[in-house]
DNA sequence: GTTATAATGTAGGCGTCGTCAACAAACAGG
DNA sequence: CCTGTTTGTTGACGACGCCTACATTATAAC
């Protein structure tokens, strides 16, 4: 029997990996700090030593899934031509927030009150970001459509997959079977690029 | 000096009131029962005899806000043509999450786990719902767009302002002055009707 | 190797919260 | 007036984030 040692030797990965268990458990108002350090076997002030308080966990939390969402963003990116990759994408960020709605919801919510403060989670964050754009890009050179800057495509996409997304994980659309709503998420993200 | 009497005598529009001011100065997570009743003077179990516990509380808030909203979208219900006022439809629920922030975030976030369990809750955020329904109806009869049912335009019209919202009330959109953020949300809330 | 120092973990406590049980005051209908 | 119901209060429980003070272990300079 290993009698535990004093010092955890990979205190901060465990706490992580504890901590992302209960965020998709239960979502990030309910994780709290105590049950992570009690999953991981420590005093329930150990992960001040490893993360400055919630807040920061949460934000550690969050640059992980901005990675996980960009990676899932990238293994659609390449596929078919410009306009079938847009929708790719904007299902992939769909599917993205139905499999791990807390996740999507501790990324975009208000609980981590300034990216700023950290640094990881914000270029992490804007890694995303910048998939999106590239593929918005993409589709309006295909187009032969010229604008000064992406921005208003792109962020008119964003919207787009990003509302259907958070209806849909905040349970504002009841009332229909898989199949009905597996068509709706390709009919509202296919919108962008067939048109109204 | 009028000493208080025992009883308050309007106890739950009282706390109603004080909790709606904490909403919106803190947001629901950190709005607490204790303070709301410390606001109306009474002590901290006196809500209890009101309201169910925190999450009754917060439900009804979200009921009044599922109000004014509809109050807003009518408002802007019979201004011009069908496209118009869809748009000015999209850009009215926009800038009530921009005005209410911390009201919408309740109102369409999981504080609010069931809102089957609130009827006076659901019947509201139902009714803005039909608002919206019925501004793309309207939009879609004007252009002789013919469809079993309004669902999947709805859901898109809806997800596309929705998102723009959330996007805006989040922070998600920065780097930009007041006038180009204002051209952004006409931009985006016209898309739908004015179409790729 | 010994020893100073930094890193990492523990113990205990503070103030806050949501909620519950038991009790007290005021109102309302007979 | 008397009685039952409504509406308040008091006091407590367990959980939380976070703080200070202290204990243990690793690191590395000599």
């Amino acid at each position: 029997m290993a009698k535990k040692p004093y010092h955890h030797g990979s205190l901060r990965p465990a706490l992580l990996a504890g901590a992302m268990e209960l965020l998709e458990q239960k979502g990030a108002p309910s994780l709290s700090l105590r049950e992570a350090a009690r999953m991981a076997g420590v005093s329930q002030t150990a992960p001040y030593r490893h993360f400055a308080g919630k807040e920061a966990l949460l934000a550690a939390l969050a640059a992980r899934g901005f990675e996980e969402l960009t990676r899932a963003l990238d293994e659609v990116a390449a596929t078919g031509n410009a306009a079938e990759t847009l929708h790719a994408t904007g299902r992939a960020y769909v599917d993205f927030a139905l499999a791990r709605p807390q996740l999507f919801r501790l990324m975009f919510g208000p609980e981590i009150r300034d990216k700023s403060v950290f640094p990881e989670t914000l270029e992490a964050a804007q890694g995303a970001y910048s998939r999106l754009t590239a593929a918005v890009e993409a589709y309006l050179a295909s187009r032969r459509i010229h604008v000064k800057t992406p921005r208003v495509p792109a962020v008119t996409a964003w919207s787009l997959v990003h509302g259907l997304a958070s209806l849909l994980i905040d349970n504002q659309i009841t009332d229909m079977e898989e199949d009905g709503k597996n068509r709706l998420i390709d009919a509202v993200t296919g919108f962008f690029v067939t048109g109204g």
